[in-house]
DNA sequence: TGATATATCTCGAGT
DNA sequence: ACTCGAGGTATATCA
């Protein structure tokens, strides 16, 4: 990791064009070849960047000229620097890495595990049950035994809906099945994904992740 | 900018919780109030971050202890440090700014100008044309007179496909539209979008920026 | 302010 | 290598 602070101006030629005037910035290389422009606001985002695999020349006299990092696809970070503040390097060594809960898959093991929330009497046929253009989440029986394929989603959007559609409209097709409906299940659901799911005949069902895992955690339940 | 190298361990309490054992990492202060901790690969994501507004409370003795950052909804990101092997200030004022170019916006005022790109004889009805579920980015006419609706995307992605569907059905309960042809145009296409546009009777058509800048751009021409 | 669409999205998993 | 889905997406725009 080695750390730049320096007045330097910046051209990025790729997906984009985009240029930025001198300034004092910093100037970030990785050990993996990344190099990033910050400035000293818009939170962790960069102005500038390039992403690995990548690689960097360098052409300085007395702390001036540019940098010149370059990736595969031939897109281009130029860095011009009129003088630099700060230059040091640090050995960190390879991460651990990031361990996350509260994701989709964890609300899709514990919605697997409570179906009841979805209604009294529902069941579940089968969790990631397979079909020709990939797996529903949940496919359940609720009270009355209709088969029900439900859509687990963090965030529920409209792509979502029309994933779901598809699948009903395939599982619908199966005699053995039929008539098959749709949940479609998020912690928060937009609007327009709301009113598309209305308009299919979809139902939705909006997911406490608290209570759910509440449920799942014996140390969290009153009774 | 506040740069520190520290080995610490990180704890986020807030939309997900999520936990980094210790190990050296890069801690950026901005002057935004931002916090990041950033390890020596992902490019330029940190590990973990808080976004302004928020507010660091640190409490260190002899360099190790810990700090506590909180925002306005009540997250936290809690970093415990262990010791602390650079810790360095630099002022860097507000920066200039970026000028971006070539992105979505661009490329659909361009074909707006030069809708003769999809074909001799074509013409522009409106672009942004309004409809009940959302503005169609092109409406034209082709050399016949069919109206056609044109969806815009730098990429085209299957939701692309879909969301021209849908105004494709309703332009199509237009008498004084209908038939109405769909044309789905982008820099880049996706096999499976390609796939379903076919599927729909909807034409595909990649764009190619830099001739129709060149287009735009008098500096450009050959002639 | 809330909803919607974009992004040099980034990142990871699966094929 | 490519595709696909998720993200503490973040960010800008528009109603």
């Amino acid at each position: 990791m080695r750390l730049v602070i320096a007045r330097c101006s910046v051209d990025y030629i790729g997906r984009l064009t985009a240029h930025l005037p001198m300034a004092p910035r910093l100037l970030l290389v990785k050990a993996d070849g990344s190099v990033s422009v910050h400035a000293d606001d818009r939170a962790y985002k960069p102005l500038n960047w390039m992403t690995p695999p990548c690689s960097l020349k360098e052409e300085l006299v007395d702390g001036a000229g540019t940098w010149t990092v370059t990736n595969r696809v031939g897109e281009q970070l130029v860095i011009t620097i009129e003088s630099v503040e700060h230059d040091s390097s640090h050995e960190l060594g390879v991460d651990p890495g990031l361990q996350k809960d509260g994701v989709e898959a964890e609300l899709q093991r514990l919605l697997a595990l409570h179906v009841e929330t979805f209604g009294p009497g529902w069941s579940l046929v089968r969790r990631e049950y397979p079909t020709a253009i990939g797996p529903v989440d949940l496919l359940c029986r609720d009270a009355d035994g209709t088969t029900v394929a439900v859509e687990v989603k963090r965030r529920g959007e409209i792509d979502g809906v029309e994933q779901l559609t598809r699948y009903l409209e395939l599982l619908n097709r199966d005699p053995l099945l039929a008539p098959v409906k749709g949940v479609f299940a998020a912690q928060e659901i937009r609007p327009q994904a709301r009113v598309l799911a209305g308009d299919r005949g979809i139902d939705c069902f909006t997911v406490d992740y608290a209570v759910l895992k509440g449920t799942d955690d014996p140390t969290q339940r009153l009774f």
